[in-house]
DNA sequence: TACATGGTTTAGCGA
DNA sequence: AAACCATGTA
């Protein structure tokens, strides 16, 4: 145990680390490797780290790499070292993920990889559209041969590391009968040929730039004095080739990581690199933190039971001293409804009897499908909850069609923004149109938005679609020179629309408007309509915190989380692998159950290496838990729509008797069928009600079947903390016709407090709570 | 060319 | 159950 030095006793940061987290703090030089257990203050120490190498002026903060998993974790850390040092952290340009640097970098050297500093960023959809027409190309069958597959494969090689020319003859001969590596090496040209870049090229062209342009390398060994690296334990190849290469000559690299927390092999990640740091960083120094500070024992008692069944850890043994607390809670259900119906109760229950903020609430699901039932379940009874990376802002149709504009504008070379939008709204542009600019596209080996301009000039179309196409590449042309000449334009054919010198926000809503793309959404009347227009003016409200449209691209391409009105108190939804890193008061986690986790699909594929990442990951969601745990699992559940039965999960198994408290709330006679009626013939179905089981039940005066309780009793002895003693919105009246975010148009039938009775045009009568709906103008 | 229909697949995790 | 795709029809 190494003992500080005493004149740093005083230094701010210090204060409150105990003696291996000053240690990790204080041993600036040479190699050193952390193994930190989970909760064990290690953002604490990485960021005193930090502040302490800027404050004894080891490194300006140019000089420092530091690395972390999600943007999440950087802008956790970027807060917390303004913290200790102030604004001094702004200096800090290398802070960020693995591929947000590695796209900072490679701005700077694409001209070596035959790229332009302004490439595209492509993302998975791109990606999948490409390689499909890759294979169509190639005259593949595309059901053998799927592009998802080819996806995976080439993800793989590039997370290895390795280039369409490196592929050795085993690998190479994959996919299609031996076609792998030439369709590969096909999607990088195409790639090249596009100025775009996927989310694997951003690593791996940076590092063939290290590997043959000594004089790049040099230079970034120099720059950086020391490197950090978060969540080591998730590294793959290519990334560890990279700090490798950047490590060698100045060897200050400090390594965090768990290999107990290693959850992401599927993407290419080695525990390995974390198990072999000692080999690779001779004389490296390795610190354990071990004490606990944010879970208690008995949470601790749980998780270390569940992971003790995997072989080959490096070992470690959690400790605390915060006191006992509550025993992890194991709660068996009827099914999933059930279980939403559940935690809901409980999440109320305890926020009265607490006093806490939702904020303290989380629930953590296997797979992003799960979120579902609890959405339908929180929307009925009023609970403010956030999914957290769930059917993400920026994967959805109007986002990514406002984007593909943007682009378009941006990179005219674009390729996939214009086929995206080339034809939305409606022109009269169909395939054969396409088709046609395609082909001239290829023979002429130019962008798709310059085959168009060209197409203009010949016969090739129906005069309709000429004119069409006509006006949508002259609407491009005069934005795309808005956005570049900061001066402004005369345009003589629609003097109204001059434009210059424009924010990039004003232009991005001129490009929607002038493009009739929000009047496009504005004409639709179906539910989501207004959703989606709210969306896209959330996008131009999100521009606004960049400099430039290139900047704005660049952080949707990297970061695809949003999160709009963050004030408001709300349970967190999300994935497990989401939650890494996070912490919560109560956690609730749900669908312990065999094949839905572990997944079935981890099983059947990976065997037993699989199944101890999926229980690396049981180990991970009971350590996000402060004050209590509490894991459900359901006796049925539908999948593919389809019923199952289910039996609990051999996690739950695994769990310490001593402590855990199990509680099963199912009572002899209920059965599948049940499930089933109630699902299809039950108009408040989704409202749920105590159906005989569970708290709901104790409160309700005597239900003895669901086939005899009268729904709209049930429904107002369950009295939730949020309906109760809430007044309602006055505003509201009989037959008013309102909105609701989910269901659509409707008119109030009923209005009960502040719970509403709706007749939906399209979803049928539902009751929702007044806060969820508004009065349609 | 746009829309409707029906048959099929899908839901493991993400920068 | 819902999303997706291919084919058929107005």
């Amino acid at each position: 145990m190494s003992v500080p030095q005493p004149s740093t006793d005083d230094l701010p940061y210090l204060r409150g680390l105990n003696a291996p987290q000053r240690e990790a703090v204080l041993t600036l030089d040479g190699p050193v490797l952390v193994l930190a257990g989970a909760g064990t203050g290690k953002t604490a120490a990485l960021t005193a780290r930090l502040a302490h190498l800027l404050w004894t002026r080891r490194a300006y903060p140019s000089e420092i790499l530091s690395v972390t998993f999600t943007n999440k974790a950087a802008r956790e850390m970027r807060e917390r070292v303004r913290h200790h040092v102030g604004d001094a952290v702004e200096g800090m340009p290398w802070l960020g993920t693995f591929h947000a640097i590695g796209a900072k970098m490679l701005r700077r050297h694409a001209e070596l990889v035959g790229l332009q500093s302004n490439f595209t960023i492509l993302d998975t959809d791109d990606q999948l559209r490409l390689l499909k027409q890759l294979i169509q190309a190639n005259d593949l069958d595309e059901k053998r041969w799927p592009a998802r597959q080819l996806g995976g494969l080439i993800d793989g090689w590039k997370n290895k590391g390795l280039t369409p020319d490196m592929l050795d003859a085993g690998e190479a001969e994959q996919f299609a009968n031996g076609k792998g590596q030439s369709l590969y090496q096909q999607y990088q040209d195409r790639l090249r040929a596009l100025n775009a870049c996927d989310f694997g090229d951003l690593l791996l062209h940076m590092l063939t730039i290290l590997r043959t342009h000594r004089d790049v390398l040099e230079t970034y060994q120099q720059r950086f004095r020391y490197i950090m690296v978060d969540e080591y334990q998730d590294t793959n190849s290519v990334q560890y080739l990279w700090l490798r290469l950047l490590a060698q000559e100045r060897k200050n690299i400090c390594c965090v990581g768990d290999d107990d927390q290693s959850i992401y092999s599927w993407r290419g990640a080695q525990v390995e690199n974390i198990l072999k740091f000692e080999k690779d960083f001779p004389g490296a120094k390795v610190i354990r933190l071990e004490q606990n500070y944010r879970s208690t024992p008995h949470i601790l008692a749980a998780a270390g039971a569940v992971i003790a069944n995997n072989s080959g850890r490096l070992g470690k043994e959690l400790w605390t001293e915060i006191d006992e607390g509550e025993k992890v809670r194991v709660i068996g259900v009827w099914d999933g409804p059930e279980e939403a119906r559940r935690v809901g109760e409980d999440i109320e229950s305890a926020r009265i009897r607490t006093g806490k903020s939702l904020d303290d609430f989380a629930i953590l699901v296997r797979a992003q499908h799960q979120t579902r039932e609890f959405e339908d379940r929180f929307i009925a009874i009023g609970l403010p909850y956030r999914i957290v990376g769930g059917f993400r802002f920026y994967e959805r149709a109007e986002i990514r069609d406002a984007l593909a504009y943007l682009r378009l504008v941006h990179q005219p070379s674009d390729d996939l923004a214009f086929e995206r939008i080339v034809n939305v709204p409606k022109r009269g542009l169909g395939d054969k149109a396409i088709a046609k600019i395609h082909m001239l596209a290829r023979a002429e080996g130019i962008p798709l938005l310059a085959a168009a301009a060209r197409i203009l000039d010949t016969d090739e179309l129906t005069p309709q679609a000429r004119r069409a196409l006509g006006n949508f590449v002259g609407d491009v042309a005069r934005w795309s020179s808005a956005l570049r000449a900061p001066v402004a334009v005369e345009d003589d054919t629609a003097p109204e629309t001059r434009i210059g010198q424009l924010p990039h926000t004003e232009l991005a809503q001129i490009i929607l408007d002038e493009s009739g793309y929000t009047a496009m959404w504005q004409a639709d009347r179906t539910a989501e309509a207004a959703g989606r227009l709210e969306n896209l003016s959330e996008l131009v409200r999100a521009m606004e915190e960049y400099e430039t449209l290139g900047a704005f691209l660049e952080h949707v391409s990297l970061v695809m989380d949003n999160e709009n009105n963050a004030d408001e108190a709300k349970v967190t939804i999300m994935t497990i692998h989401a939650a890494k890193g996070l912490e919560f008061d109560t956690v609730f986690l749900a669908g312990w159950e065999e094949g839905v986790f572990p997944s079935q699909r981890s099983l059947d594929e990976g065997g037993l290496a699989s199944l101890e990442e999926e229980r690396r990951l049981a180990y991970v969601a009971i350590t996000r838990a402060r004050r209590l745990a509490t894991i459900l699992h359901a006796a049925n559940r539908r999948i593919y729509g389809q019923w199952t039965s289910s039996i609990p999960s051999r996690f739950v198994g695994e769990l310490p008797k001593d402590h855990v408290e199990e509680e099963s709330t199912m009572t002899g006679g209920a059965s599948l069928w049940r499930a089933n009626w109630s699902e299809h013939a039950d108009p408040f179905a989704h409202v749920g009600r105590g159906t005989g089981r569970g708290p709901g039940w104790q409160r309700a005066a005597a239900p003895s079947s669901s086939f005899t309780t009268a729904p709209k009793r049930v429904i107002e002895s369950r009295g939730s903390a949020v309906s109760l003693g809430n007044k309602g919105r006055d505003d509201l009246s009989l037959g008013m016709r309102v909105f609701h975010q989910k269901f659509g148009y409707g008119e109030i039938v009923e209005i009960e407090g502040n719970k509403l009775e709706i007749e939906f045009e399209t979803a049928g009568r539902k009751r929702v709570m007044d806060s969820f709906v508004t009065i349609d103008a």
